[in-house]
DNA sequence: CGGGTGCTTGACCGGCCTCAAATTAAGTGG
DNA sequence: CCACTTAATTTGAGGCCGGTCAAGCACCCG
């Protein structure tokens, strides 16, 4: 298998691996870190698509061609490098391989869709909430063992606007709500559920689809 | 490759091919008709996350367990259906289809990024004529020779804002704007484009990007 | 200690929603 | 082919959620 992979490439908090507009020639397998995929309008505001955690497949487009989005690390990150032509010869090879980023890029349109509801269709308050709480259950997931309602998560409040179509102003309001509903705390990088129940609840989210939700998360 | 196939199914405007919550056995090749990915809310609102033309590939989960989306047919429409355990096999045998169906897959998961930057950071009026361009191009690669500037459409007002995370009311009236800047046409399930360039510039699209997505389209 | 980035809060505004009612098109049975 | 029913479109009045603009504060790092 390591014939098919071209080298390294180690990520600086802030680095992008590809910007919109630059040609796809590789695909991406992100070892460690946190990358998000955005996607900047003209006016100068973003979309923020996508958090890719450990495991991730990245720049996988559906066509050569142009990648239509940038892919920013959000903290160092660490990626494996494969040569996009090589990628028809990999899958023949080794089958179980195409099965699996198949299965990844689908989870990941899933989370697109899921997304696509809370902007669509939700408050604020529940954007905000579902967000923290899809993140706090994926990066979970990473660390099987870990049960601690406390965690590391690298975003600012104005990545949080970003990606549910919020300003960064209002964000700051609904996180003073979440505080003070004692549901959650996020200050500065770390988030701390309090109250995981009500979380879930403030998130909106139907608990009979969460289920599926927590296993397709608990794959990664 | 048949033997992997299990059998057609025939669908009337309206029909279901799936539901949420409904446990995913199988996946579906869509032959032809339109047809339309949702997720109910608990309030009875829902949001429309995709619409499927020939050749899309559906209710492929990233994990075995429930769909949780619904898929309705918009027109008649004729799928073939193969067993989900059937799908390693099809893979290792045939990896060129494995191949396939990623960079489908991965073309919705492109499309549904479209949407998120379009229902997160855009006005009603851009998302509209974002919409309208968007299955006007899509639907006229299906017919490469095919230049008309007038379609089928067999979406209503409601449908269009249930994807734009808006009301049908305000649909109509950012329809009526768009008329009276004889830009586009919308009635009752016909839809005129008066002047292309225009609806570029409506939808708020970067012409340079705008390439790689006519590109993206024209693989259909 | 000082500069910069990110957070916090207030006042005001506007785009889109809500509610409601009239009108038009489409479907259906006689 | 027409009366009837039902779904879809159209328009208005009023309200609210979240945006904009602006200022001051907290935290981080050299």
């Amino acid at each position: 298998m390591t014939i098919f992979k071209l080298g390294d490439r180690a990520l600086k908090a802030g680095d992008d691996l590809f910007v919109p507009g630059e040609p796809s020639n590789a695909i991406y397998y992100l070892h460690d870190g946190w990358m998000c995929l955005y996607k900047p309008l003209q006016d100068g505001r973003r979309q923020i698509l996508h958090f890719a955690l450990s495991g991730a497949v990245l720049g996988f487009p559906p066509t050569e061609g142009t990648m239509t989005y940038g892919c920013r690390a959000l903290t160092d990150a660490n990626v494996s490098i494969i040569r996009r032509d090589n990628l028809s010869a990999m899958f023949r090879e080794y089958p179980e391989v195409a099965m699996r980023v198949a299965t990844i890029v689908s989870r990941d349109r899933d989370l697109a869709f899921d997304h696509l509801s809370n902007i669509g269709r939700r408050t604020a308050h529940q954007r905000v909430a579902h967000l923290l709480l899809e993140l706090f259950v994926r990066s979970r997931m990473q660390w099987p063992d870990h049960t601690a309602e406390e965690m590391f998560l690298p975003l600012t409040q104005e990545d949080i606007g970003d990606t549910m179509g919020l300003t960064g102003v209002h964000v700051n309001r609904v996180l003073r709500d979440l505080r003070q509903e004692q549901i959650v705390e996020f200050h500065y990088r770390r988030l701390r559920v309090i109250n995981p129940d009500k979380l879930v609840d403030a998130a909106g989210v139907d608990p009979q689809l969460m289920f599926s939700w927590i296993a397709r998360a608990a794959t990664d």
